[in-house]
DNA sequence: GACTCCGATCTTTTT
DNA sequence: GATCGGAGTC
């Protein structure tokens, strides 16, 4: 038990006070990660708790993993057995069991945000409404909003409330489209991830012999990032430890960033009142950060109203200044970043890895990342459009999907076409039409298409159905990534893509390979259990943008919005983009409880930074293709101005609008790039205007070279064999290639 | 049914 | 800047 030693009063309180409520209150970088550990290690190897009987909910598969590791450390691979994941991939996992209870298969699909967006675009569209009015973002989030706070279409219908204030709203149908699109989703054998949660309280609350039995397995539960858990959340967990009431939670409130998605910053309120013999504990000391930074965030945080009392303080040094960078654009912004980096990098001794940049919007990485790739410093983005959402990857995995699922409506839509097979539009449509009038699957309707479908096209259905039911058979018959090949080469996919021999038609190609190999990979992984393509499915669906970083190890730079940023920490932080309407966002200003989650949000940014803090904003920036002037946030005016230095590499040009067209010729050498992978960008390099190729006679290994179409690379190693000297240069732009590139057309940059 | 072209629309965060 | 859908054509 020695590491019970390493811990101050009252974190040495939230590991050894394991029965009964609990609420633990965990400033930022209080070591909450530790305590949640220790915990369960102190419950596995003191108390003689089986691991199987603990059940540990997190919010990423990330958090899961880490903590999974770390107790696996103290206590051994017993930590293997303890229930711990997502809500989310919990509860599937309980759902499946239990599919039977509530009508749906246990192969259901999980459908994501995409697939149920476009659900309700098809229902608007069936109903004959505006689809200017009813627009699937907007219904999409009413739905869920609904869902979270655990109202069914029914409840939805039934109370006059909400048809009211749909009504005032422009759009009484509402309740319609709730109804019809949670039927559809019902009838496809699919869920959507609110669905997860929502189904998880009915299982619980009609099946009262499954509730039991869940109740008697988890003799403790524990709730990490309880700020950001919603109504249906809670009262899931809260269900769960009625028993035996030993409950722990643990959070911060003022790190709830997520009541955009229903989190709602009242359960940690309410806990008190749900229990009356609770203990809270508060973890007030900060041992990630300096002074400086510990007060600039205690600085922002106090400006907002709704909060817990708490006081972070820290023992650290204290540390430098927070240092404001300002820049005339936004491309300027990321030069002035990236050429920061660097000298922190030399000056200091760190390593890439010590660095984040942390920013409000996706849609900022870009010209950060441009200037870090001109500057050869690695980085990796983490979050952004993931390698599943492709077009590709969504292709393939609709076959998978549809092979195991034969009433996925959405995955149907998808593949019936693709490649092309002679079933248009008009013909899917008269297919879910058929389904949904006779009351049939649509597999039913697809099996006896010739009802339906006159001949040319149901002559073309049939060849799908049989196909589909290869597929299963294969599935059925073979090892996941076995399936899975015959699946990718049979459809067609394969030979589609094959035939684009363009550079993104070939990198489709590899990405579907990829997949496969993703697929190969869990079926080799001992740790899983079912290696069934199912269950490889299941878990994709629920994978999140921090889960699936496997270079973790490499020396890069970590790029990514301060969502993402939650739980982590680093040497040096870049906050950039601190201009107003972007952050605070212009889109949360409407009301005082959105600009105090904005607010929060800026003081988890803060806190994720260790030693060093830099901040940044443009005077002009490229929004919606069009480039805009911006004025510094307000945010920067609210830390007290004793912990700010501005920095004196600003650049003293007075902003205009910026008509160098950089980033537009840049970008348009990717225009038919639909995915835009973010690390691993293939797009062709646009000099700097006066690029020439210059004197070469000096070149040698280990130069830093300028291509006219490949730009910034490393001379790897000289090449005099041939009539014309040449050199292999390393360009990590382009994904580590090396090529033999003729002295001709090179300029040398430096050594 | 397949294809091409044009214009409207939307760009916050994510399980 | 990118995507989606509609209109028009073969």
């Amino acid at each position: 038990m020695d590491y019970l030693k390493s811990l101050n009063e009252p974190q040495y309180e939230g590991v050894v006070n394991t029965d009964g409520p609990t609420m633990i209150i965990a400033g930022a970088g209080s070591g909450k990660t530790r305590v949640l550990t220790f915990r369960i290690a102190y419950l596995i190897e003191k108390k003689g708790v089986d691991p199987f009987n603990i059940l540990a909910l997190t919010f990423t598969n990330k958090a899961a993993k880490e903590m999974r590791d770390r107790i696996e450390k103290v206590v051994g691979t017993e930590a293997r057995n303890l229930w711990m994941g997502t809500f989310h991939s919990v509860f599937a996992r309980i759902l499946r069991a239990e599919a039977d209870k509530l009508g749906y298969p246990s192969n259901f699909t999980i459908y994501d945000a995409d697939d149920s967006k476009q659900l309700i675009k098809t229902i608007v569209k069936e109903l004959n409404l505006d689809d200017k009015v009813y627009k699937p973002n907007v219904v999409f989030n009413r739905i869920s909003g609904a869902k979270n706070r655990l109202i069914s279409w029914k409840e939805y219908l039934r109370n006059p409330v909400y048809k009211a204030d749909d009504e005032s709203n422009m759009k009484p149908e509402l309740g319609r489209i709730y109804k019809i699109y949670s039927e559809r989703c019902f009838k496809a054998g699919a869920m959507d991830f609110d669905d997860l949660l929502f189904n998880t309280n009915v299982l619980f609350k009609d099946h009262l012999d499954v509730l039991n039995k869940y109740q008697q397995r988890f003799h403790y539960v524990m709730v990490d990032e309880f700020q950001d858990t919603n109504i249906s959340q809670y009262l899931i967990t809260k269900k769960l430890s009625a028993v035996r009431q030993n409950i722990c939670v643990v959070g911060d409130d003022a790190q709830s960033i997520y009541a955009f998605r229903g989190a709602d910053i009242q359960n940690i309120l309410n806990f008190e009142k749900d229990y009356s013999d609770l203990r809270v504990i508060k973890l007030e000391q900060n041992y990630r950060s300096t002074k400086t930074i510990v007060n600039a965030a205690n600085s922002i945080i106090d400006k907002n109203r709704a909060q817990l009392k708490k006081n972070v303080w820290t023992d650290n040094e204290d540390g430098t200044l927070i240092e404001l960078l300002k820049a005339t654009s936004d491309n300027e912004e990321g030069k002035l970043v990236a050429s920061s980096i660097f000298e922190e990098k030399m000056q200091n001794q760190l390593k890439n890895s010590d660095f984040a940049i942390l920013y409000r919007t996706n849609s900022q990485s870009r010209a950060m990342e441009e200037a870090l790739r001109r500057m050869n410093i690695k980085y990796k983005i983490v979050g952004g459009l993931s390698f599943y959402q492709r077009k590709e990857i969504k292709d393939l995995m609709a076959y998978l999907r549809f092979a195991i699922n034969h009433n996925d409506e959405q995955s149907l839509r998808r593949i019936i076409n693709y490649p092309k097979r002679g079933i248009g539009d008009s013909s899917v449509d008269k297919i879910i039409v058929a389904a949904n009038d006779h009351n049939m699957g649509l597999w039913d309707v697809l099996n006896n298409i010739s009802s339906f479908l006159p001949g040319r096209a149901a002559n073309a259905v049939i060849d799908f159905v049989a196909l589909i039911k290869r597929f299963k058979y294969d599935i059925e018959s073979k090892d996941a990534y076995e399936a899975a090949s015959l699946i990718a080469k049979g459809s067609g996919i394969l030979k589609e893509l094959y035939a684009d021999k363009t550079v993104e038609g070939l990198s489709r190609y590899e990405n579907v390979q990829e997949l496969l190999n993703a697929v190969k990979e869990y079926v080799d992984d001992p740790e899983k259990e079912d290696k069934s393509l199912g269950a490889f499915l299941q878990e994709i669906a629920l994978i999140t943008g921090v889960d699936n970083d496997k270079d973790d190890d490499e020396e890069k730079v970590t790029l990514m919005t301060i969502h993402m940023a939650k739980g982590l920490e680093f040497k040096n932080v870049y906050i950039v983009g601190l201009e107003e309407d972007l952050f605070p966002s212009q889109m949360m200003l409407s009301s005082r409880a959105d600009l105090e989650e904005e607010r929060r949000l800026f003081y988890v940014a803060i806190t994720r930074a260790e030693n060093k803090l830099f901040m940044s904003y443009a005077l002009s920036r490229y929004r919606f293709g069009r480039l805009k002037n911006c004025e510094p946030s307000r945010f920067i005016d609210e830390i007290d101005p004793m912990f700010i230095k501005v920095s004196k590499k600003y650049t003293k040009k007075e902003p205009t609008v910026d008509t160098n067209n950089y980033t537009k010729s840049f970008v348009s050498g990717m225009r038919k790039t639909t995915t835009s992978q973010p690390v691993v960008r293939k797009t062709s390099y646009k000099p700097s205007a006066d690029f020439e190729p210059s004197d070469t006679s000096g070149l040698q290994a280990g130069m830093k070279v300028e291509h006219p179409k490949f730009g910034y690379g490393m001379v790897m190693e000289m090449d005099e064999s041939g009539a014309n000297r040449k050199a292999k240069v390393n360009f990590n732009d382009f994904g580590e290639k090396t090529l033999l590139l003729s002295f001709a057309k090179l300029k040398i940059h430096s050594n």
